[in-house]
DNA sequence: CGGTGTCGTCACGCGTTCGCCACGCTCGTT
DNA sequence: AACGAGCGTGGCGAACGCGTGACGACACCG
């Protein structure tokens, strides 16, 4: 399957598509373009697929694309590999076109669903987060937090009353580069603290993870 | 593809087009009309095409053109340096009438949608900015701002009490030609000096970026 | 060709943050 | 009731992130 064909076909699909032919050439379009979607190979000519993932995750993390990967690999190592390193859809070769126009179309939706969604303030109960501002209150008095105890508490509150496993957690706070030790207990010990009455909202789940519950 | 068949495939669909036979005269007709968007050749008689992607974006700073490049390279690396040079867009040859034309409708889209919400004068507290002047005033006096420092404090005011991470605002100031190292935090700096008393007023989120704050 | 101003980079130093550890308590299971 | 795994907590040191001053490259102007 050639590149030229899969972005005549994305293309027909409706699709606004670019395209390059190496690792650093796409990273470098990633960042110009801003992407919804990228599509690759796990293998390059001048990188690792998974290097790319990483690259392309960490660059503006605000809007980060989705990872579609086009892999020949039949091991599943690399699916594993894939799927930690972020991907977020995966299709092994020998692919019918039509498949892949239809995952991303599919990926497409779900971006486009899992946009709308997103509010800037988020309100639970006493609990108020400003995203954008990186902003708490409890009960209308600010409080300060640092960056892992905000993103932590940001991802309890997105996903309020549902348990959060701690390598969900980790994964989703820390990106996956942390020994995943006792960091997610300890930072739920200062965010509790700092969160004062509403401390006791946060739940342990035990054996499991957390969760953020709304009285 | 010539000149005259673009000119004339781009009027006819609604747009105002002048056209020039060199990079220098190019160059002139930029300065004297103020265009939205420049496309342009990558191969000119007079000069590189990138060399003239500078020209463009030097002069002006604040009603900087959009860049289309067309192109008969298929050499990635023109591509990614023609990104680097500030590119908006991007077609390599043989390019259909009918692509170049949408994608010049895309670009003019994108322009007005950016710029819809302008407006000439912004005041958040003692600081007053005026983006078509690029003159600031900090209660009344006004302050002696250089082209980053401005663009810099524009960016933050406009988001006011919105963290902008670093990689974001490199995007948007720099354009993202920088290697992304300090650059933001010493301009910050100079910043935060010149603002005299406005200065506390940017506020550092560790591990995140800036934010400008309207007490 | 020297002077001036801007801007990117670097190194240093400080304060904060964060990951880890160890100890002791709690909860669930038998 | 007893035991063990899981968790809360306090503390500590290292690393990180940031402010800052200085320097040099570069463009512009006289």
């Amino acid at each position: 399957m050639l590149r030229a064909d899969l972005v005549a076909a994305l293309t027909g699909a409706g699709h606004e598509v670019e395209s390059a032919s190496s690792g650093q050439a796409g990273i470098a379009l990633a960042r110009a373009s801003a992407p919804d979607i990228v599509l690759f190979d796990l293998q390059l000519p001048d990188m690792n697929g998974l290097e790319l993932c990483r690259a392309l995750r960490a660059s503006g993390s605000s809007r980060r694309p989705s990872l579609f990967v086009l892999s020949a690999a039949r091991e599943e190592p690399d699916r594993l590999a894939a799927f930690e390193a972020g991907v977020d859809d995966y299709v092994v070769k020998p692919h019918s076109m039509r498949e892949v126009v239809l995952r991303v179309r599919a990926l497409s939706r779900r971006r486009s669903a899992a946009k709308a969604p997103t509010v800037e303030l988020l309100t639970l109960g006493a609990l108020r987060i400003d995203r954008a501002a990186r902003r708490v209150a409890v009960e209308g008095s600010s409080v300060e937090l640092t960056r892992r105890e905000f993103d932590l508490l940001l991802r309890l509150a997105e996903r309020a009353d549902r348990v959060q496993t701690r390598d969900a957690l980790v994964s989703e706070v820390w990106g996956e580069l942390t020994d995943s030790g006792r960091v997610v207990d300890t930072t739920v010990k200062r965010l509790r603290k700092k969160l004062g009455r509403m401390g006791s909202s946060i739940k342990t789940v035990r054996g499991i993870g957390y969760k953020l519950i709304v009285d």
